[in-house]
DNA sequence: AAAATGTTTGACCGTTTGGTAAAATTGACG
DNA sequence: CGTCAATTTTACCAAACGGTCAAACATTTT
């Protein structure tokens, strides 16, 4: 009679959906994934499935609100009062680390985002806009400190977001092209001279 | 009675479906993309449209292996008898210009690829990767001439690709978090820096 | 102008898709 | 054990989808 009690059944199988959701939602994007695919992932009926979120976009953004916050962590960390140079490569190799590990969430994003964030913009337009004015603003502190290269903040924040996330949402790719599986570690060491010698003042 | 003879209609209309597809089909993707859509963009019937190319996946493999070799351009241009420095920044510039004035082609290969490139794997392990081992050996080449700093090539093309076509696909989340249309002069002078502090022996 | 060829259309088909209704089953609990 | 709520399944629906077909319409050729 309890009212919103979650029972050990629907933790599990909420479980279940979200690792499901989150395997064909970034392999095959929104329009690509299917109720069927999905629910035969975790195991379910699509009816039951639907049993517990009411529609393929339900599931689809509680997959991604979900996830955002985790996404977006790393940024958060830049510290203020660290070493400029310090603080920006942990930044990139964390970012690097997590495409390395968290693939599927990278390619979620990616996929959403090529085709326009039709679902996500509101988001990108408040949440995301206001962290990265926030750590922007401590760049150009920096900058103007001469701790820093006289750099465009924005463009030095986009520029590792592609570059890590490259290897996770480009991996075939990659593949194709080296012939063998996605070296992060070589990834890692480049990425570590290139910002060395962008960053310096 | 000439056999193989195209006509002015076929030429139109093929031009129509054309730009058709690579506009539905670079904003949507591969499924997301219908006949309908791609039919009206080009302000032709279903049948119609099928009348042309038997399936949309011939559409789609046509539009893809027209436009790959427009898109590996740039690459191709890099010259062994160049500047080293100079000839690498032409190609970002030219990549970047290419992100600029094309994100309808960028982005029809970024979905294509971020779902796994299962309609063009075979070219990216054949022609792609010949084309990339060919410049690769070029770097290689004025790496241990001492013209160029000591970096992994392969990275260095990756890295290429991520920075300027990130402009193209993830315009969207560049907007959002600017609040203005993406500056690509910007992002050129960015770019200009970045490489030649970067490359420098 | 007639014949032959090339193009377009409307009507249709089988399948897949997101989603629903209600019955059947399972689990919680006094 | 019996009752009630929570969960799952079966059977189904309407819309959208990729694709077909034959007839109608245009265009070119003779």
């Amino acid at each position: 009679m309890t009212e919103y009690a979650v029972t050990r059944i629907q933790r599990k199988n909420q479980a279940l959906i979200f690792e499901a959701a989150l395997d064909v939602f970034s392999s095959f994007g929104f329009r690509g994934a299917t109720l069927d695919q999905i629910a035969s992932t975790a195991g379910l009926s699509k009816p039951n499935l639907l049993y517990y979120y009411p529609s393929k976009e339900a599931i689809h953004s509680a997959v991604l609100t979900k996830l955002l916050h985790t996404w977006l962590a790393p940024l958060r960390e830049i510290d203020e009062n660290g070493d400029p140079i310090e603080e920006i490569l942990l930044y990139v190799i964390n970012k690097l680390h997590a495409a390395r590990d968290l693939p599927r969430e990278s390619r979620l994003f990616a996929n959403e985002i090529v085709q326009g964030a039709p679902r996500i913009k509101s988001i990108l337009e408040t949440d995301l806009r206001h962290l990265v004015e926030d750590k922007v603003k401590i760049l150009s502190k920096w900058i103007k400190q001469g701790r820093l290269a006289k750099i465009d903040p924005y463009h030095l924040i986009f520029s590792i977001w592609s570059l890590t996330q490259h290897y996770a949402d480009f991996d075939v790719q990659v593949q194709a092209v080296t012939g063998h599986e996605t070296s992060f570690d070589e990834a890692e060491v480049f990425l570590n001279h290139l910002y060395r010698r962008m960053l310096a003042p």
